[in-house]
DNA sequence: CACGTTATGGACCGAATCGTCCACAATGGT
DNA sequence: ACCATTGTGGACGATTCGGTCCATAACGTG
């Protein structure tokens, strides 16, 4: 199944045939028919088995114990800006293809992308409003939107690396979203512990 | 030229065929061939054309007189946000399409994306120069920080836009943007004039 | 008008597309 | 060991793909 997602996410859904698919799986077509119902079926399954992939990864770095929550969601998007700026293959990420590819035309591959939009969005929620109990962020931000923001600038970020841009605009995004998240009144300052501060100069 | 941009922006690059472009321009197939050299070739020319008016348009809305940059800034998240918001077909950008179906074999298109991307990030930091010489925005940041910062905010709107979320997220992602931007410190508050606050609640 | 040049458009080609079909193997129950 | 059921895989078909080719039309020049 892994080896379906690849193919996929390289080449797209349009540009993935299912003769590729049988070379690849060493499957023959009557069994790929049997066991899915078709192309669209194929990658629908596969589309939401990377979806559940991605909640869960951010879910496991970001739910963690009530502490450290700021910590976390700054890591967070340093990890993301690292990997995307990492990814020279330009590999990015398959939700983001099929949203772009098919939801204008197909309402599943859409709903699959609102889904996991907001399921990410809450998490993010979730994180930012434990570092606001925990005094790290202003406690009267809101943090629903504030959330929403963060999400839009992690998916900006994606869709920036795919278009080829280094490794140091991303950082640049990150750091630039971290440092104007809106800190505590008695607390401002730099955002957390800052790992890699050299290199952006 | 405008009908082919459609195609493609619609139906994608490999979901295009040139019969249908064919049969949609009213050109004969040798025609085609005869003026462009062939599917890909027009590709990249339509792709071309469309960055050139996206990069004239954000020009045409930053790139004013000296004088009101800040608000320029604003407007122009906000009309995006806006923009995207209103899309309810889910059409999204051609560009965006282009580098997260192609990017990662076409190097052409990936050049393309980058230079685009980097000509709305030099958009973006001429404006908030401009806000920082006006008092506007706080002079000590970086400016072309700041500016990728926006893009990526722009760029994952158009993502998450395409991905079916709802116009309220893409306000509360531009008015949290807007807000968090470095003011200067005698003058912090709420971003400038805000034209429909009443709709987000 | 005559003529060389260029643009046109659709028939045509081989390759590739998605999906079907069926002879055959593997499996499990008795 | 026997048989019914399920799973397998590749040949096959109808269609569509990108691209070529050429008879014809349109055009500029004398």
């Amino acid at each position: 199944m892994a080896t379906v997602a690849g193919l996929f996410w390289s080449r797209g859904y349009a540009g993935t045939s299912m003769d590729a698919i049988a070379t690849a799986t060493g499957l023959g077509k009557g069994s790929l028919y049997g066991a899915f119902g078709g192309k669209r079926d194929l990658y629908l399954r596969v589309l939401g088995g990377y979806c559940a992939e991605v909640t869960d990864a951010a879910s496991v770095g970001l739910a963690g114990p009530d502490d450290g929550a700021f910590a976390r969601l700054c890591a967070h998007i340093r990890s993301a800006a690292q990997g995307i700026g990492a990814d020279h293959a330009h590999h990015g990420c398959l939700l983001a293809k099929a949203a772009a590819e098919l939801s204008e035309h197909d309402h599943d591959v859409a709903e699959q992308a609102r889904r996991t939009f907001e399921g990410l969005a809450d998490l993010l929620t979730a994180d930012i409003e434990a570092a606001q109990r925990e005094g790290e962020l202003d406690a009267t931000a809101d943090a629903g939107a504030l959330a929403r923001f963060v999400l839009s600038v992690l998916r900006g970020m994606e869709a920036l690396g795919k278009g080829g841009v280094d490794a140091e605009w991303l950082d640049d995004a990150a750091e630039t979203t971290i440092r104007l998240l809106p800190r505590t009144a008695h607390d401002a300052g730099t955002g957390s512990t800052r790992s890699g501060e050299a290199e952006t100069g």
